[in-house]
DNA sequence: TCCCTTTCTTGATCTACTTCAATGCTTTTA
DNA sequence: TAAAAGCATTGAAGTAGATCAAGAAAGGGA
């Protein structure tokens, strides 16, 4: 839907479905910056003018309104806009803050139903570990320990 | 000025200074969120009823205006809170992607002059790293290898 | 100036996580 | 239904960075 490189003019309202968004790294490895189910808002960087560092894609069919973002973000709801920034300043500080399990589990809790619904190399992307390192962890808390 | 479990109703726009928001985990260590320089905007989470993670305070003597939020972000220029919602994304993708002297050497970059006015210890926090980590790093990059 | 406190550095050990490699498990395609 | 392709699991070995401890600098305040 959107490359890295394109003009970054766009905003997309999740009506139905699940959007995710990633950054590639310079070794070719997909980062995972964030799911968006419904009623969740997609946008990249900020400034209209701004070259996007995020490629954002279909995860199941989705319904996806896409309102062109005249240079501000006025159009936007402020409540949306200040759940993301709220949602991703939480996520800076799980980043920096939480071990690997912690931050699995803070996500099941957060997203029960997006667990059900990604492959797992997706949830551990987005939980900055490799997908080993995930499976080990799931293999930890079933066995209760 | 702003502690954890204050109501979150308040924003500051720094006029003159540098502040510094910062979170503390259950082990009572510090993570350093973000700085504010001069014309920065500084929020915490985002419902007004929300409950803040983030402590706030003045790495200088500062001039902050404190704008009272009814309820919503309408009063703060769009063009801020996009420019902070690309800063924080940004950050998260180095968190997950970067190493340790890559998230360095961009935090150089981007913020010299920061570099210059605060402790060490706090960059390193705010790179998710102990301050031990950034000292031999920074050796590691005067002996320009 | 000397003391006291904080910050920075350096070394040694430890650990959470990575990477690599092999195997089994699903899901898809033909 | 078999073959192929992607995903998950498990083991073994490597590594970035944490933690602990102790000394060296570098402020402040009296």
């Amino acid at each position: 839907m959107q490359n890295k490189g394109d003009l970054n003019t766009k905003i997309y309202i999740v009506e139905k479905g699940l959007l995710c968004s990633y950054s590639i790294d310079k070794k070719g490895k997909k980062h995972v910056f964030m799911f968006a189910p419904e009623g969740w808002l997609m946008v990249d960087a900020c400034e209209a003018t701004d070259v996007t560092d995020l490629y954002i894609e279909a995860l199941e069919t989705s319904l996806v309104r896409i309102e062109h973002k005249n240079t501000k973000l006025d159009n936007i709801s402020p409540s949306k806009l200040g759940k993301r920034i709220a949602t991703t300043q939480k996520r800076v500080i799980m980043l920096m803050s939480a071990t690997a399990m912690e931050r699995y589990a803070h996500f099941m809790e957060t997203y029960p139903d997006i667990t059900q619904k990604v492959p797992q190399k997706m949830i551990a992307s987005y939980l900055g570990i490799s997908p080993e390192a995930l499976s080990r962890i799931r293999k930890e808390l079933s066995t209760h320990l």
